[in-house]
DNA sequence: CACCTGATTTAAAACGTTTGCATTTTTACC
DNA sequence: GGTAAAAATGCAAACGTTTTAAATCAGGTG
C-alpha cells in the first residue's frame, strides 16, 4: 500500500505511454485505441490512482464543488433543517459526481462576505443560497457576477429573473384555513414573524386569498408577529392571542416552533388542543410529532427540495440554460391531533 | 465589478511589479519593504483580489479542507445529529479559515470508498470519522495512510493508537444508575442495539459499574436488544421488556430515540411515565424535550464536540504532534420529568 | 517502393500560485 | 565617489492536470 499518491505522470511511465494517452485513456476519449484505453483503466485501478483535484479544477476551471454557506447565528442557534436540507443536496450532488463544499459565516462576518470568497477563489462550480429575504443581497451579487445559483426561496421582486425552488406555503395556507373553514370555525389567528422574509408574505396572501375565495364576511382573522429568534417576545405575543377574551378559535402558526408555541402556552393557561383551540403548523419538524397531542402541519420536503435544488444547480451549471430555472413544491398536509370542530359558544 | 476573477498577474501588473513580490507582500513576508506590503494589500483589497484556491493548493499541498463523508442511509433516514454536528464543525474551522467538504456517500457506495477518495484526490487535509464501529476499516486505512484524522467515537482495541473524542457515555450511565438507585429502584431494564457499535459496551460498562460498585445483591438489570434502524423490532424489543410481569421499574435506553420508544409504548399499554415506571435517555435530541411527559436525558453536546474535534484536527495538521491526541467530555444530566421514586409494591 | 490516409500517440503550453535562488537596488561607511 | 553589506525585488521552476497542435505509425495504393 502506497503511501504517496498516485500521480498521473508515475502511471504514464509504468506503461510506459505519455501522460496525454494516459490522461485521454482514462477520459475515454474515443481516439486512444480501445486496448490501450482497456491497458491503463487496469493499470489505474491497480495503482489505485486517483486525479488531483487542485490540478484538474486549475487547469480545467471546474472544481466539481457545489458551495453552501452557513451562517452560525447563535452559540445554541442550530438551524433546524440542516441536516435534511445537507442529506438532500448531498443526495442530488453524488448521483452527479459533484461534492459540497460547506463555508461557515462566524458570527461577526456577513453571509455575503463569505459567498464572495467562496465565489471568488473558484472554490466551488455553483452555490445554493437558503432563506432568502424579501430584498436580499446576496442574490444581486451573484447575478451581476454571473455566478451560477439556486435560491431556496423567493424575492419579493418579481422583476428579477433567477433560479429557485419554493414550497407553495400560499396555497398550504389556504387549504389549512379551507380545512378549519369547514370544521366550523370562522375566528382565525395567525402567527407570524417580523422578519422581512419573503414567505411570510406568501404564507399569509395565501391565507388570505382563501378567505377572500369564500366571500363569508363574518370569518374575522387576527394576526400577531414576533422576532424569529426571540423566544421570549415569540412567548408574549402568542400570549396577546390567547389572553384576548375574544380570541381566536383556531390559530395558523408561520411555522412549526411558533405551533409549538402556542400549544405550550395554551396547555400552560389551561386551553385544552383542539377541544378549545385548533392550531396548525407548517414544516412539520421533528418536535411536532412528539408535541402533544401531535400537531397538525405541512410537510415541507426539506430533503427533497434540497435534492432538486441540486439537480437544477447541476444542469445550470452544464447546460447553461438561457431561461431560469423555477420550481414549486407543494407541501402535503400532515394531519395529526392538534385541529378539530370549532368549540361550541364559551360562557 | 468585474466580472472576472482578478488574478496575482493582473495584479501584478497593475502595481508594476513582479508577482513574486506581490504574492510575498500579501503573504506578510519580512522581506518586502513595510510601503510596499501596504501598497499591494491596498490594490488587492479594492481589486477584490482573491487567490484561487486551486493554484494555491496544487503548489502549497495544503487545501484548506476538512472532509466529512455523509452516508445515505435511506430515503427517510436523516442523521439527527447532522445538522449539530455540522454547524459545530463549522465554528471549529472557520476560526482556522478552514472550510468543511461534505462528500456523500450514496446508498451502493461504501463509507471507506468515498473516504479514499477525498483523501487520495487531495482534496482535504484531514478528515473526520464519526460513528466509529468496535472494529472500523475507516481508521485502518486513514492510519496506514498516515492522513490526519479525528475520530468521534472509540474502537474496542484500545491497542490501536489514534486521535479521537468521545462522550463519557460510560460515567452518564453511572449517574444515571445511582440516581435511580437513590430514588429506590433496584429492578432495573437496559434497551440497547445489537450493532457492533463500541459505544454500546461503554455505556453498558458503565452502568454495570455502577451497580457493582453498590455491592447490593437485591439489584438486577435485564437487558434487551433490538436492531438500530428498524423500528418494528424495535417496537417488539421493548414490550418485551415492558409485557413481562415482572418488569423492570427503571428502564434506561441507550439513546433517546429508544428511550422515545419506551414511553410511546409504555403510555400506548397504559403505563404512567414516571409514577409506574423511570425512562432515562441518552442524547438530549430535541424531541426529548417535547415527548410527554419530558424525557429525562444526557446533553451529549454534539457541537461542543464537533467544535473541538475540529480544533484538534487543526492542531494535527498544522502541528503533527507525535503522540495522539484523545478528548473525553462530560455529558451533562438534563432533568425532565420521565424518572422518579419506585412505584410501591403492585398488587 | 514511395506515398497517402487514417489511426494513434506525443510534445508542449497552460491554469494561478508558491518558493529557492539570483539579481538589482538601496544604504552605510570609508 | 566607490565599495561592501543589507534590503528589496525578480526569474524561473514546480505542483498535476487538460488540451491544442503536431508527430508518428501502420496499412493500403499506385
Amino acid at each position: 500500500m502506497p503511501a504517496r499518491v498516485t500521480t498521473l505522470k508515475e502511471l504514464a511511465a509504468s506503461l510506459d505511454l505519455s501522460i496525454t494517452t494516459v490522461s485521454r485513456a482514462l477520459a475515454g476519449h474515443e481516439q486512444i485505441a480501445l486496448k490501450t484505453r482497456e491497458r491503463v483503466a487496469k493499470a489505474a485501478r491497480l495503482a489505485g490512482y486517483v486525479p488531483n483535484t487542485a490540478a484538474r479544477t486549475l487547469v480545467s476551471g471546474r472544481s466539481g464543488f457545489v458551495g453552501l454557506v452557513l451562517p452560525i447565528r447563535g452559540p445554541n442557534l442550530v438551524d433546524s433543517f440542516l441536516g435534511e436540507f445537507v442529506t438532500g443536496l448531498g443526495e442530488g450532488l453524488v448521483s452527479h459526481g459533484a461534492d459540497l463544499i460547506l463555508a461557515t459565516a462566524a458570527l461577526d462576518q456577513s453571509e455575503l462576505s463569505v459567498l464572495r470568497h467562496v465565489v471568488e477563489s473558484g472554490r466551488a462550480d455553483g452555490v445554493v443560497v437558503t432563506r432568502i429575504a424579501e430584498v436580499d443581497a446576496r442574490l444581486t451579487y451573484l447575478r451581476q457576477r454571473g455566478f451560477p445559483f439556486v435560491a431556496h426561496g423567493r424575492l419579493l421582486d418579481n422583476g428579477f429573473a433567477y433560479n429557485w425552488l419554493d414550497t407553495d406555503g400560499a396555497r398550504a395556507f389556504g387549504e389549512a384555513f379551507d380545512m378549519l373553514y369547514d370544521l366550523g370555525h370562522r375566528h382565525f389567528g395567525l402567527v407570524t414573524i417580523s422578519e422581512p422574509m419573503t414567505f411570510r408574505h406568501l404564507r399569509q396572501d395565501g391565507l388570505a386569498a382563501a378567505i377572500g375565495r369564500r366571500g363569508d364576511p363574518s370569518v374575522r382573522l387576527d394576526v400577531v408577529t414576533a422576532p424569529r429568534f426571540d423566544r421570549g417576545a415569540r412567548i408574549q405575543a402568542v400570549n396577546r392571542m390567547l389572553q384576548d377574551p375574544d380570541r381566536p378559535t383556531a390559530i395558523v402558526a408561520l411555522f412549526d416552533e411558533l405551533a409549538l408555541t402556542v400549544m405550550e402556552e395554551a396547555a400552560r393557561t389551561g386551553l385544552t388542543v383542539p377541544r378549545d383551540l385548533s392550531v396548525i403548523g407548517f414544516d412539520n419538524i421533528v418536535a411536532s410529532a412528539y408535541a402533544p397531542p401531535g400537531l397538525t402541519t405541512f410537510d415541507a420536503s426539506i430533503r427533497q427540495c434540497a435534492r432538486e435544488i441540486a439537480d437544477m444547480l447541476l444542469t445550470i451549471i452544464t447546460d447553461k440554460p438561457a431561461a431560469p430555472l423555477t420550481r414549486v413544491i407543494r407541501p402535503t398536509l400532515v394531519p395529526r391531533a392538534s385541529h378539530g370542530p370549532v368549540p361550541q359558544a364559551r360562557s
